[in-house]
DNA sequence: GCGCAATGTGAGGAATGCCTCATATTTAGA
DNA sequence: TCTAAATATGAGGCATTCCTCACATTGCGC
């Protein structure tokens, strides 16, 4: 419960065997997390449901939170890269404000998508060490800076106060993509929600 | 861990006494659910912090998830109560849409720095009886739904779509003030913040 | 005051969780 | 093929949690 201190792995698997152990492991927590919440997964149902001893685990992981770190990492790298390749798609060609703001939330769709329940235990759930708790909303912030100073360069923008307005587009855009991924009402689909929400900031950037 | 099924209180206080025990368990545990999450806030040391022996509390509470039930009724109850007063004083003159809006995102604002923590905890965290999280999000979409017919017939509002531009227009303000609220930027204040919301959602409801 | 109902107490039972360690199996490589 | 290193096993120790129960105290109505 309290936070733990080491989260290093206790060990490098260098075997072809091991290091699928070690996937095993991480497959099965990812599942069990996103389930059960943090304090459901427990190490010997994340060992069991991997196929594999808790002595096991303990090989690889100082401790149940080392496991959670380890998805973070995985979790937070993926995610990311994913957003990073789109928005350079939309930068191959210069375009106009309102595509860019298109593939701006289309990433961010994809980026929730890709394994929203986790997502929200990483994020949301109390227990986390803070640290991580801290890393990971630093990297949310990274990205959204690059996209504040993106946006800021294009010339049909018209920013009265950047730093809030950038503040307000990506805080928008990410609560209400995850709330939709994670609770999506029966009215409403992806599409027109994405197109509403573009006319909305477009014309909020042009002032 | 696993949802309990018993909610209701097992008996119900009659004399000051008791009643000030349930107070005391309530108090404590809001407390310690806000700072430990779920499953750090266990009943003996909700019991100790009230003051009271773990057997008093499990006179008034079959388990721990009816302590959290609890408190979710009331914190729900009083918060909405909050949101309503601070809209109705804004309907008893006609007002521009633009002051409305601005009634809204404050109300919001007021509703979340209400215990945001325990908010948190009740809306987000995992191991909640699914029943009340069902429960605690419905109220929240009648609320929606309220505000949304409220807007929609006020005469300077031409909606395209009123059922996504009402979702969008409450899950925005929601969203961004729940964030805004539980990770404040350092270099961005309550006031600003608002105005700018209020000038977004303004140009976005006249179309 | 008296007696019964209401309320309060806290040691401890049963269940569960995290993690260790003594031991067994597998693999690399000489 | 043989050996040492790498990897795997799982019973169980220790801690913690939820909750019960046998008993003590308090307050209300007479």
């Amino acid at each position: 419960m309290s936070p733990r201190l080491q989260l290093k792995p206790r060990k490098k698997p260098s075997q072809a065997r091991s290091k699928a152990t070690v996937e095993a492991i991480l497959v099965a927590a990812a599942q069990l997390f996103r389930w059960q919440g943090y304090a459901g997964a427990t190490t010997d149902r994340i060992a069991a449901r991997a196929g594999v001893s808790v002595g096991s685990l303990y090989q690889y992981f100082p401790n149940k939170d080392a496991i959670l770190v380890a998805l973070a990492e995985r979790h937070i790298d993926t995610g990311f890269a994913l957003v990073r390749e789109l928005l350079a798609e939309a930068l191959t060609h210069v375009s106009p404000l309102e595509s860019l703001l298109r593939s701006f939330v289309v990433a961010m769709i994809a980026l929730h998508e890709h394994e929203p329940e986790l997502h929200r235990v990483l994020f949301e759930e109390a227990p986390l060490p803070s640290s991580l708790r801290r890393r990971l909303r630093k990297r949310e912030n990274d990205l959204a800076t690059e996209v504040a100073e993106l946006l800021e360069a294009h010339p049909e923008v018209r920013m009265r106060n950047p730093r809030l307005m950038a503040y307000i587009l990506v805080q928008t855009v990410d609560s209400l993509v995850h709330n939709f991924i994670l609770h999506p009402p029966k009215d409403i689909d992806a599409k027109s929600l994405t197109e509403e929400l573009v006319r909305m900031l477009d014309q909020h950037l042009r002032g």
